[in-house]
DNA sequence: TGAAGAATAGACCGGTCGGTCTGCACGGAG
DNA sequence: CTCCGTGCAGACCGACCGGTCTATTCTTCA
């Protein structure tokens, strides 16, 4: 029981921060939302923004298994694997009503008021493109990309270009703008 | 006078806006900032989503003065006025800060709870998206764009990357992810 | 069995939120 | 001059916010 409660929180408040936001979140509401007294959800975490900060760290474990499931798929070429990433976050989206990334609805809610969400949002951003950024060098040596382009830049551009795609595909509720995204990027990065 | 008081909230509602978002911009705070009374406030606008939706309207203002401005400059190619635009809106975010984009921040933050901000913000981005494809597509009709390409596909892929550009300069306080996306469109786009 | 700490439980708190209400100042129209 | 609409002014309101506190229950292990 010990672990339920808090992974229930956590769980629950990775779907309403999505949906909410943060500052819209209340604590009242997620409580009710999991049938948890409040000094429960105290006793686990300090304050809402201990809880939130937590939420991201469980939203990036999901991230790295999806980069693991992906990126470590070695029978496809190094360029594939990259787009498969994105196009089961892509699914994930789809899954969850089009509410777009954690990441990008805190990042930029957040970072112009809280350092601590600055810092912790543009971290997770890193980590990511740094993963991705060593499989677009496994291509780059292949050939599969002009040797002169730098694999870090071209990584943190596309996770960019995504967090965009991805508020775009919010707003309409749909994935055009997801794989429009991803057309033009590998078209672009590959010739 | 008339106008004033209700200029100056609109004014510093945008600042404010950017900054904190739309849910930790207090009224109580706007008021003090501009010294203004709380019945001036609610004499000027129904209530707080009122307000915050003539902010966007106002801000839209601009960004059409700024499309003005670049895309009808007819000394210069279509699609160096386009980037031009851009290049305008990343001056005017170092400006402020690196705050990013109104657009996105109250995008990203209502999209998921609000229907009236989501269609509100998905109309703009249209609207500048609209714009940017009459040139594209001027662009394309003097061969400096593949006749394959649809303009208006195009230009809501800038649009989308340039917001999560302007995500991630936010995060980092630099220009430098909106360089990039620029400089890989633009070179991508054209050849 | 009993002591101790973890976890649950919810009443309660001060502060702040968005919003309302009433009254006053002012300026043009009759 | 009065009248009336517009704008300024701020006290006030109930609701709700995040967070605290104390008490109780469960779990574990000596």
């Amino acid at each position: 029981m010990t672990r339920s409660t808090k992974e229930r929180l956590l769980e629950a408040g990775l779907g309403m921060l999505l949906q909410h936001g943060y500052n819209d979140l209340g604590i009242q509401a997620l409580l009710e939302k999991t049938q948890t007294p409040k000094g429960s959800f105290y006793h686990h975490f300090k304050s809402k923004e201990d809880f939130a900060l937590q939420v991201i760290d469980r939203y990036m474990v999901d991230v790295h298994k999806g980069l693991d499931l992906s990126l470590g798929n070695s029978s496809l070429p190094p360029l594939d694997r990259v787009r498969r990433f994105f196009e089961l976050s892509r699914d994930k989206y789809r899954d969850e009503g089009y509410l777009g990334c954690l990441l990008g609805g805190v990042g930029q809610e957040l970072s112009g008021v809280s350092e601590v969400f600055r810092r912790k949002i543009e971290t997770c951003f890193n980590a990511i493109a740094e993963r991705v950024a060593e499989c677009l060098e496994e291509a780059r040596q292949r050939g599969d990309l002009p040797p002169d382009r730098d694999p870090r830049k071209l990584a943190n551009l596309l996770v960019d270009c995504w967090e965009g795609a991805a508020l775009r595909s919010r707003l309409r509720g749909a994935p055009d703008p997801l794989d429009a995204m991803l057309d033009f990027y590998f078209s672009a990065a590959a010739r």
